[in-house]
RNA sequence: GCGCCCUUAGCUCAGUCGGAUAGAGCAACAGCCUUCUAAGCUGUGGGUCGGUGGUUCGAAUCCACCAGGGCGCGCCA
C-alpha cells in the first residue's frame, strides 16, 4: 500500500520541522499531529507542530508557523499552507492527492485500513464469560458485542488475537445451579414437595428459580428415571446426584450461551473451564509464585467501611500484597473454610494466560466488576512483574426501552430481557450496531423502537442503506456493460473526481485507517460505527447532489471515462463501508428490503 | 463513609492522549422526486459543555472541591 496522505503529509511536515528547529526530540516530535481541519474555512488539514515546538525554539507559535507554512507550500502535493489562529498550519492538498487513495482502496478490498501498529504483539481478549447458570442477557449482549468488535479492531490493526470465553464451571454458584435443576428434576416426576419445601432444604436457599430450568430438569428425569431422587420422590443424598445435575446443567446452559452468541455471530477461540484451571493446580502455583516474591502475608483486614457483613470478625487471613501495585487495600486469597477466594482462583486463570505466552490480556467485564479491576491489574504486574499489561473494557448497564417504557429485569425471577429474546424483536445487525454507538464506560438506553426503525435515526439502517446504494449503482452499471469489479476500475481517470462532495469522500476514506489506529490504540470500538456513520453521511450526500447536477450522477452512460471515475469512487466508498462493517460484525446487505 | 464510572442542544449521543467560532441524529420550522432506492438530501432555529476555583499561549478535555445519577466495598462469582 502506497503512503496515506495523512502519514505522508505528517512525515513531511516533521521533515521541515526538522530543518527549521535542530535537535527536536523524538517525544516532542510525537506529539505533532495532523489532523483534519475542524473548520472547511481552516482547509483540509492542520498541523499543530508550530505549538508544539516554539519554545524549544524560542520563537512566537505564528511566527514559527508562518515559516513552517512557507516551506510546505512549496512541497509537491500542497495547494495551500497557511499559518493561522495561535499557531497552527492549515495545509490544503491538491485533489490528486485524495484521489490515489482510491487505488489503494481497489487494491487492497477491505484490507484497506489494516495497519502494522500491533506489530503482532499476542493478545488475548476476554468477553462474555457469563455464569453457565442461566441465558445470556442484554447486560452480557454488550459486553459480547464490545468484546468481539475489539477483538476484530486490534487484529485490523496487527495485533494477534485469541477470543477468550472463561467458563466459571466451580463454586458455589453452579453449585446452587445443581439444586435448582434438582428441584426441576423432582417436579418433572411429579414430587409432592411444594417449592417452599425444597427451598427449606437447600443449602444457602434455592436460588436460579427460573423456568428455562424446567426442560433440563425434565431431561435429567427421562435419563435418570427415578435413581437420583430419595424415597416418594424426596430429596436423596447430595452426594448421589449433586454433581451430576450439575454438570448436565452447566453443559446445557453452555450450549445454549454458545447458541445465542451464534445468533448474535460473537465467536470465541477459546473456551477455558474454571474446573480445569483449578484441577491444574494454577492457582496455588500461582499464590506460590507470588509468596517467592514476597508478596503473601497473614495478616487482619480493616473491616470494611459501610454497611458490615453481620457475620464480620477481625481475624488473621492469606492476604496478596496488592497495595504495592496501586490497589487500596490487601486482598484476601483465602475463605475461612481455607478453600480458595474467587480472587485466588483468577489470579491462577490469568497467571495460566499469562503462561500461554500473551503479552496483553485485555478482560471486557460488567459495570458490576468495577471493583474488582485494580486488584486484578495489581496481581498481573506482580505476576509478570509489570511487563505484561492488563486493561479491563468496563461495560455499564443497558437500560432496555420500549415505547418509552423501561422494560426492566431481574435476573432472580427470571424475568430479565435475554439476549434471544433482544435478537427477536431486533435482529443481530441492529443489536450489535445499537450497541457500539455509546463508548462502553457510559451506560446507555437501548431503544428497541429505534434499532428496528427503518429511517435516518437508526444508524445501522443508515449505514447499511449507504452500502446497498453503492451496490444499486454497480449493479446498474454493469447492465450497461461496465466492468464493476476493483480490479476493472483501478486504471480509471481519478482526475473527474474533482467536486468537492466527492473530495470530501476521498478524504473521509483516507482517514480509515487511522481512525482503525487510533480506535484500536484507545481500544474504543465505537469509533468506528461513528466513523461508518460519516462515511455514509458523505455519501448520501453526494447521491443527492448527483440529483441536482446530472454532471455529479454516478452513470451517464455517453460518459465512459467520467462513469468509470466515479463507479470507482462507489466501489471504494463500498469497501471501506464494508471493511468497517465487518470490524463490527455487521453484514453490508446487498439490498434494502 | 471510601473507590471507580457518568453529567455536552427539548430527547438520544459524538467530540481523535489540551487546540481555532463545541458537532450529529431525532423533534420543530422551510425547501428538494418526469433522472442510478425521497428508506434519502439541503437549509434555519436551538448550548453558561452539572457548579465553583486552579494549571497555560489555549480547557468540554488536566487538577482540587461541591452537586446529581450509576456500580462496587473480606469469608459471592
Amino acid at each position: 500500500m502506497s503512503a496515506n496522505p495523512y502519514t505522508e503529509f505528517r512525515d513531511a511536515v516533521l521533515a521541515v520541522l526538522a530543518r527549521l528547529v535542530p535537535g527536536v526530540e523524538p517525544a516532542m516530535l510525537a506529539r505533532v499531529e495532523l489532523s483534519p481541519a475542524r473548520d472547511a474555512a481552516h482547509g483540509e488539514l492542520a498541523t499543530n507542530a508550530a505549538l508544539i515546538v516554539a519554545k524549544l525554539a524560542r520563537q512566537a507559535p505564528p511566527v514559527l508557523a508562518a515559516r513552517l507554512a512557507t516551506e510546505l507550500a512549496a512541497l509537491p502535493g500542497v495547494a495551500a499552507a497557511a499559518a493561522a489562529g495561535p499557531g497552527f498550519v492549515n495545509i490544503t492538498l491538491t485533489p490528486a492527492c485524495w484521489q490515489r487513495v482510491l487505488a489503494d482502496v481497489l487494491r487492497a478490498g477491505t484490507a484497506f485500513g489494516d495497519s502494522a501498529l500491533g506489530g503482532g504483539t499476542r493478545v488475548n481478549v476476554e468477553y462474555v464469560s457469563a455464569n453457565p447458570t442461566g441465558p445470556l442477557h442484554v447486560g452480557h449482549c454488550r459486553g459480547a458485542v464490545v468484546g468481539d468488535a475489539l477483538a476484530a479492531l486490534l487484529a485490523k490493526a496487527g495485533f494477534a488475537v485469541t477470543r477468550e470465553f472463561y467458563v466459571n464451571d466451580a463454586g458455589n454458584q453452579v453449585r446452587a445451579l445443581g439444586w435448582a435443576v434438582y428441584w426441576r428434576y423432582l417436579q418433572a416426576l411429579g414430587t409432592g414437595l411444594t417449592e417452599d419445601e425444597f427451598a427449606a432444604q437447600v443449602p444457602g436457599g434455592l436460588q436460579y428459580r427460573g423456568e428455562y430450568l424446567v426442560p433440563i430438569g425434565a431431561a435429567l428425569a427421562r435419563a435418570h428415571g427415578a435413581a437420583l431422587a430419595g424415597p416418594g420422590l424426596s430429596v436423596a443424598d447430595p452426594t448421589l446426584w449433586l454433581d451430576i445435575c450439575r454438570d448436565h446443567a452447566v453443559a446445557a446452559l453452555l450450549a445454549e450461551i454458545r447458541a445465542d452468541l451464534d445468533r448474535l455471530g460473537v465467536r470465541h477461540d477459546v473456551f477455558t473451564s474454571e474446573r480445569a484451571i483449578l484441577a491444574s493446580g494454577a492457582a496455588d502455583a500461582a499464590i506460590a509464585t507470588l509468596d517467592e516474591k514476597g508478596l503473601i502475608y497473614q495478616g487482619v483486614l480493616e473491616p470494611p467501611k459501610g454497611k458490615l457483613p453481620d457475620d464480620w470478625e477481625a481475624r488473621a487471613q492469606t492476604l496478596f500484597r496488592a497495595t504495592a501495585f496501586g490497589d487500596d487495600v490487601d486482598r484476601p486469597l483465602r475463605k475461612s473454610d481455607g478453600s480458595n477466594t474467587y480472587f485466588a482462583n483468577d489470579i491462577g486463570y490469568h497467571a495460566d494466560k499469562l503462561g500461554r505466552g500473551f503479552q496483553v490480556l485485555i478482560d471486557v467485564l460488567g459495570a458490576d466488576h468495577g471493583g474488582y479491576v485494580s486488584r486484578m491489574a495489581a496481581a498481573v504486574a506482580a505476576l509478570s512483574d509489570r511487563r505484561a499489561a492488563f486493561s479491563v473494557v468496563l461495560c455499564q448497564i443497558v437500560h432496555v426501552v420500549k415505547g418509552g417504557q423501561p422494560v426492566r429485569m431481574s435476573k432472580r425471577a427470571g424475568t430479565y430481557v435475554t439476549l434471544a429474546d433482544l435478537l427477536d424483536e431486533v435482529g443481530r445487525d441492529a443489536v450489535r450496531f445499537t450497541m457500539l454507538t455509546r463508548k462502553n464506560d457510559a451506560q446507555m438506553s437501548f431503544d428497541i423502537d429505534q434499532a428496528i426503525a427503518q429511517t435516518r435515526d437508526n444508524p445501522v439502517f443508515y449505514v447499511q442503506y449507504a452500502h446497498a446504494r453503492c451496490r444499486s449503482v454497480l449493479r446498474a452499471a454493469a447492465e450497461l456493460g461496465f466492468g464493476t469489479e476493483p480490479a476493472a476500475l483501478v486504471d480509471a481517470e481519478f482526475a473527474w473526481l474533482s467536486d468537492a462532495a466527492e473530495i470530501a469522500v476521498l478524504r473521509c476514506m483516507a482517514g480509515w485507517p487511522r481512525l482503525v489506529e487510533g480506535a484500536a490504540e484507545a481500544r474504543e470500538p465505537h469509533r468506528v460505527a461513528f466513523y461508518l456513520q460519516e462515511l455514509a453521511s458523505l455519501f448520501h450526500a453526494l447521491w443527492n447532489k448527483g440529483r441536482d447536477e446530472a454532471t455529479l450522477r454516478f452513470i451517464q452512460a455517453e460518459q465512459r471515462e467520467p462513469t468509470r471515475a466515479r463507479l470507482a469512487l462507489v466501489a471504494g466508498i463500498s469497501i471501506v463501508l464494508r471493511s468497517g462493517l465487518a470490524v463490527l460484525g455487521v453484514t453490508p446487505v446487498e439490498e434494502m428490503r
